[in-house]
RNA sequence: GCCCUUGUAGUAUAGCCCGGUCUAGAAUUCGGCCCUGUCACGGCUGAGACGCGGGUUCAAAUCCCGCCGAGGGCGCCA
């Protein structure tokens, strides 16, 4: 984008390298002051050898030879490498502690270590940032700390490789899904997180104080998205949303990320394939961290499409295996745990009755007792749902009646669908228990960075 | 909102059921000393804890009650 600012970078850099990335080859050499790191960790290999060079870390072990010889593992977010200091730089090391910021400079030489590869012999060690003698949790997994202290230590629980290999996950989650949902042409959007009514019924919403008025924090895109698509067509967000019930389980969150879509002139069916690709992509995207990470991930990409199990055909597998379950009742989580016993994996529960729906699903095709609408599960978890869309204003209005809303409070709304709207259809993901299933995390507060539950609001 | 489980050094734990053996144990971390090819280095050594408040008892880490913290489940919800 800009040009390089500074005299001494290279020139004719490659489009697309990022300015503050590691300069590589000659350019580095001979860069032996202050933290100008010339590698990352991970870069240190049979080519770097002979080369001088300064690498900067967190030290994860320090092992003393006598006064005047150390070895010190170093760990960036690449890897970790091996030091060696004698002498001078050795004495350097009075007082490091575990876990502190260095730099080193030296010369790359080949290893006596176990495993091989090479080493830096170090000629000058710097402790740019030191670490407490005693910190709050072990980021070297040797000792797995409790998720408490780990979240309370979050920073320095970032540095654990597992912990780390959790949230690169995510974004490579994250990218793949920008990448499905871009490459199948829709248009990112972002919504307002501030909203001026409690619109849509469902889950409490935190309210808060916007210049002397009442004001929320929006519990889901749900109806902007919808106005999104008269004009953009196929539209999505990534955001945050909130939602105020006090919720004590493994899967919950105060603050959670929700993958929102709402596609025009589609149908359920047809959002259904978005999110079956979506999903793909994420999932292959996350693969190759997911050995990284507890639980081992998914075992492969999973295969599309997804087992479509409607409703009423839930009900009677409940029914076989002893549930009672009337028809028209919700599904409580005792009974998702023996479908998600009987259907592992991803699937689709579809054609819900449409009172267990909010307003703005549209009724079946066929039956107007049920509802174009479905939920993706993985197991027992829920990890979004969707359907088909009411767009006659009328029908939308005699809905919010029929569910003991006020159409008034949605004045604005049922406003814009008088604008030509177009039929369409839509489903918000969750983020978080998407990665919980993708790193095979048993706790959706591993999947997010600070979480906030009904306990937590630090830090 | 309801229910269950659980709180021992910085971390992660043993001890609790069945009160006295606990002057609370082992590991790791941290401090000191020794060690020039280690690799969770090793050796010697030191420091460090029963969540808080009541109660029962001759005696409480252990049993009871309350509070606080944590984990899980139900409900709600995605």
């Amino acid at each position: 984008m800009s040009p390089p600012r500074s005299g001494r970078a290279a020139p004719c850099r490659p489009r697309g390298e990022i300015l503050l990335s590691r300069p590589r080859g000659r350019e580095a050499e001979g860069a032996l002051a202050g933290f100008g790191r010339t590698h990352d960790v991970g870069d240190l290999g049979a080519s770097a050898l002979g080369r001088e060079v300064v690498v900067c870390g967190w030290v994860e072990d320090v092992r003393r030879m006598g006064s005047s010889m150390a070895f010190l593992t170093v760990r960036d977010q690449t890897g970790v490498v091996q030091a060696v200091a004698r002498g001078e730089a050795c004495g350097a090391l009075a007082g490091l502690t575990r876990q502190s910021a260095v730099s080193v400079a030296g010369t790359v030489k080949e290893t006596r270590a176990r495993g091989g590869g090479v080493e830096v012999e170090a000629a000058r060690i710097d402790v740019l940032g030191r670490a407490a003698g005693r910190l709050p949790i072990d980021p070297t997994g040797r000792l797995e700390s409790g998720l408490d202290n780990r979240l309370n230590a979050r920073a320095l629980d970032l540095r654990s490789p597992r912990t780390a290999a959790v949230f690169r996950l995510r974004h490579r989650a994250l990218a793949a899904i920008r990448g499905s949902l871009s490459g199948a042409g829709f248009t990112e959007i972002t919504t307002p997180k501030i909203i001026g009514s409690a619109s849509e019924g469902g889950a409490d919403l935190f309210p808060l104080e916007y210049f002397g008025r009442g004001a929320y924090l929006a519990q889901s895109p749900q109806l902007y998205k919808e106005q999104a698509t008269m004009g953009l067509g196929r539209v999505y967000e990534i955001s945050s949303f909130y939602r105020a019930e006090k919720s004590h389980t493994g899967r919950h969150l105060s603050e959670f990320t929700s993958v929102d879509v709402e596609a025009a002139f589609a149908d359920h069916e047809d959002v259904m394939g978005t999110l079956e690709s979506v999903v793909a992509a994420a999932a292959a995207a996350a693969a190759p961290g997911g050995a990284g990470a507890p639980g081992g991930g998914l075992p492969r990409p999973p295969p599309v499409p997804f087992e479509r199990i409607a409703y009423s055909r839930a009900v009677d597998e409940l029914a076989s295996e002893g549930e009672a379950v009337e028809f028209g009742d919700d599904l409580a989580d005792a009974h998702l745990r023996v479908l998600g016993r009987r259907h592992p994996g991803f699937y689709f529960i579809t054609d819900w009755p449409l009172a267990l729906k909010p307003f703005y699903i549209r009724e079946g095709a066929d039956d107007p007792d049920l509802s174009r609408s479905f939920d993706l599960q993985y197991g027992h978890l829920e990890l979004s749902s969707g359907g088909m869309r009411l767009h006659d204003p009328e029908a939308l209005r005699s809905r919010l009646a029929a569910q003991g809303l006020d159409p008034a409070g949605f004045g604005g709304h049922l406003a814009s669908f008088s604008w030509g709207m177009p039929p369409h259809s839509g489903w918000g993901l969750g983020l978080d228990r998407l990665v919980t299933v993708l790193a095979g995390l048993d706790n959706v507060r591993e999947a997010v960075l600070y979480p906030r539950d009904p306990d937590r609001l630090t830090p």
